[in-house]
RNA sequence: GGGGGGUUUCCCGAGCGGUCAAAGGGGUCAGACUGUAAAUCUGAUGGCACAGCCUUCACAGGUUCGAAUCCUGUACCCCCCA
């Protein structure tokens, strides 16, 4: 066996961990089962939820069996940590889709056909639908002093804040997650529980639980939240949240946000979201230093998660819509080509007599694209240089568009600025 | 209840009865530089059929050849006194 803990410790990985010492003997002796939860409030996991995952992933390729829980129970309930008010409840409907697409993606990252040691994935709805609210108070709740839930962190932030509170459903939500720690420890003889940090208070809960129901001793183990440099969290950008699903956070989109990850927190993301060795990493950091302008790192960041999260051909897809956005004229695309690489772009019709006869004059053009508010700074933004057509600077209030302009068969791709795309498609 | 001050273009804010589409700053947008960065520099920034025309300065009226600027009323905001 490898030594995990040494792993994850020089990675930066671990934030919190019960009795390190005794938990590294027992990791290092033979292959243990170990589990990681994940909230269904969204059908695909987003960037945040990646190292907790890498985490399972770190562990079974050290030889171990992780067990992903997605909380189909807990999510109707709503975890209070880190969160600041109460939760909206989600429908059971919403809630079984959710967890159908969280679970494709973990196919991803983890092996469940692994020989030796399969990754499994389980939904504490299945245990947890047979309780009846009577027997959960007595077997569970009774070994639940209230004076030690009160003094968690998320309760007691909760209700030191005036404007807040916490409800009793959400007050009880860490009975639920501390029996599932207790029941896989007794169905699948999970040993170890890990979580991003907010979840230390959870993990401990179920610890406790194990103890007082069995007597067993059980461990928990939290990374730190991934956060940037200046303190805001990874994985949002203006657009909003960074997905894993492609429906969500297309290839592209994936792949420049690593692409973009300020020289600061690089090393950090290589060390905690990549499988790269030390040495290689290393060797980054210093490339870094030396020549920052070259962005080795981000671009071996970049190139890392993309493959993992979206396959080989999706990084391929990613790489290509890369060097045409930044890059040279566009010339004999296939409308099916241009479609893929601008995903993200907005598109608008319009009907292909436009561009009979004069053609359409640019300034329209760009109005119509979307990329100017009105005409006047259309004008303008030729004027200044700032309009393209399939990335050729186009200048020339005049310029009349005709077919010969089209990039494929029957779409136009306009930009204002250095990256502000538009697609115009002429229809029959 | 009495007295005073305010309401300006995306935001802050300057505006003499004509030369005001309205200073300045911020933001935004383009350009240069650059590392698809930061900083910096340059230009632009109500609309349009663009040497012109149209619509803006809380709202409605009025004075005037002419009003963002003066008067009256209305609404909202702030301050002081009770």
């Amino acid at each position: 066996m490898s030594d995990i803990i040494a792993e994850l410790q020089w990675r930066g990985l671990v934030h919190q961990s019960t009795d390190e010492a005794r938990l590294r003997e027992l990791l290092n002796a033979e292959s243990r089962t170990l589990y990681c939860g994940f909230d269904p409030s969204a059908d695909s996991l987003h960037v945040g939820s990646l190292i907790p995952l890498l985490m399972l992933r770190r562990f079974q390729r050290a030889g171990h069996r992780p067990i992903a829980l997605v909380g189909g129970a807990t999510g109707m309930i709503g975890d209070p940590s880190g969160k600041s008010e109460e939760r909206n409840l989600l429908s059971e409907e919403v809630l079984r889709e959710n967890v159908a697409g969280l679970e494709q993606q973990m196919r991803l990252i983890l092996d469940f056909d692994d020989a030796a040691a399969p990754a499994a994935l389980v939904n504490n709805y299945d245990w947890m639908r047979g309780w009846s609210y009577l027997e959960f108070l007595r077997d569970v709740g009774k070994h639940f002093p209230v004076s030690v839930m009160m003094a968690k962190d998320s309760v007691k932030s909760r209700l030191e804040r005036d404007d807040a509170g916490i409800s009793f459903t959400e007050f009880s939500y860490m009975l639920l997650q501390a029996y599932d720690f207790a029941h896989l420890h007794r169905e699948d003889g999970c040993l170890l529980q890990i979580g991003a940090s907010d979840q230390w208070g959870n993990i401990t809960a179920g610890i406790d639980l194990a103890r007082r129901m069995s007597g067993a001793q059980l461990y928990g183990l939290t990374c730190p939240l991934l956060t940037k440099s200046d303190g805001s969290k990874m994985g949002k950008t203006e657009s909003g949240t960074v997905w894993l699903s492609p429906r969500r956070t297309s290839p592209y989109a994936f792949y420049q946000y690593w692409i973009n990850v300020d020289d600061a927190d690089t090393g950090n993301c290589l060390r905690m979201l990549t499988e790269v060795e030390r040495d290689e990493i290393e060797a980054l950091d210093a490339a870094r230093a030396a020549d920052p302008g070259k962005r080795e790192s981000q671009k071996r960041l970049a190139e890392e998660l993309t493959r993992l999260v979206h396959g080989e051909d999706g990084l391929r897809a990613a790489q290509r819509a890369t060097e045409i956005f930044f890059g040279a004229e566009i010339r004999e695309f296939s409308d099916a080509q241009l479609g893929e690489i601008f995903a993200d772009v907005p598109s608008c019709e319009l009907p292909r007599e436009r561009l009979a006869g004069d053609g359409l004059n640019l300034v329209d053009a760009l109005v119509e694209a979307g990329l100017a508010k009105s005409k006047g700074e259309a004008r303008r933004t030729i004027g200044q240089g700032g309009a393209y057509v399939n990335n050729r600077r186009t200048e020339g209030v005049e310029t009349q568009l005709t077919a010969s302009d089209l990039a494929s068969e029957s779409v136009m791709v306009l930009r204002s600025g250095k990256k502000k795309y538009a697609l115009l498609r002429f229809v029959d």
